[in-house]
DNA sequence: GCCGTTCTGGACCGATTAATCTAGAAGTCA
DNA sequence: TGACTTCTAGATTAATCGGTCCAGAACGGC
């Protein structure tokens, strides 16, 4: 933090969150300097690139925003405390709530923000995608260790039933942007968590 | 027709091809004139504006062109004649099989496309957004169809069962995309329908 | 008051964007 | 052959892209 000097004349968190829904919204390219500066007060080029270094520096900033707030919706994943149903039940009901949210851009960031991309910009795909990779190996975990605690059937397909929640994950981005109302995604959710519970072990009388 | 007049110096069927390709690979904006023209053999500017008028012009046709070939895997859900289970199930198959497959960009053009968007470019999002719903409309009208037919009990929550299959459905583009083959994919599908026979009303002995 | 530091407004950069224009090439038809 | 039509190569358009530069403003410390 700078002690002297002249004083930043905007807030830079708050322009951090500004652009991370620009970002979020339109997607990194669409996304032009001109409109980060507008959403950030109007400010000039030279702010812009003193405080944030660059448009892709930015990015990776908002999607550290992003990954450090409404991205926790996946954090139950990612927590070994809690049973392994109880874990994809949350973060299959929290995302689709989060995403389907109206006080921000619809969808999710890590899957809508960088899907269309030039070659060049091939490395923040990657940046985006390897987040997806993080979520996707949770949830094999997850469904490993109620394989292996016997709250799942042992002659499970683990692969089938991971790819299974997590192309369901990935879906809920996709229904969400198109407007499918948190109700229905709630439902769907509900469908799906029935089926593990016909997935597992009955207990024995 | 024109039966007069130079002839053209390129192939235009092989040339709306070629750019569906990359605007399904990129999606519409990071697509640039230079790659387009570059793609269909170098042509020049005039070329290209003769023969497709605009970028948004050629998009359209991509998409078009998509709809009717690629874009086939999703006609079982269009086909009355089919029971509604087999129609399901193949739309999930055939796109699994068609959006994992090498000889073209994975994932689906429909849902790829048009993600990232600036706002002046909303109404070509909105084109695939509407393709989007057709199959939407027509998976809930299989789904209640079964549901007439008796062939899924009478109390299912067929909105709910229509937002995971689709969901699921869309899921598999990022899926794809993301490089999840097509073994992973179809054994989620299994274990899916699997979930439906769980719902399908049980014979009487 | 003055110095050093940091930030700001605005001009400016070359590159690229989608799209247009002009001159001429290459065909059909009479 | 010559009129007519259609397409092509290449220069050119204005606008916008991400990014740089500079002169001066606004602060803390001395």
């Amino acid at each position: 933090m700078p002690r002297t000097g002249r004083p930043r004349g905007f807030d830079r968190d708050q322009a951090v969150e500004a652009a991370m829904e620009l970002f979020w919204e339109h997607g990194y390219e669409p996304t032009s300097l001109s409109q980060l500066k507008a959403c950030m007060g109007g400010i000039s080029s030279a702010s812009f690139y003193a405080a944030f270094g660059s448009k892709e520096a930015l990015f990776q900033e908002g999607l550290a925003r992003y990954l450090a707030t409404h991205g926790q919706v996946m954090a139950p994943l990612h927590d070994p405390s809690l049973k392994p149903r109880e874990a994809v039940e949350q973060a299959l009901r929290r995302s689709a709530r989060m995403q389907s949210g109206r006080d921000h851009p619809l969808g999710c960031f890590v899957t809508l923000s960088a899907t269309n991309c030039s070659p060049e910009n091939r490395h923040l795909r990657a940046l985006v995608q390897q987040e997806r990779e993080r979520n996707r190996t949770a949830l094999a975990d997850c469904i490993q260790r109620a394989v292996d605690r016997g709250e799942l059937q042992a002659k499970t397909d683990t692969a089938g039933l991971t790819t299974l929640f997590n192309t369901f994950l990935l879906g809920i981005s996709l229904e969400a942007r198109d407007g499918t109302e948190l109700e229905k995604l709630d439902a769907a959710a509900s469908q799906l968590m029935r089926m593990w519970d016909a997935l597992a072990e009955p207990e024995r009388p």
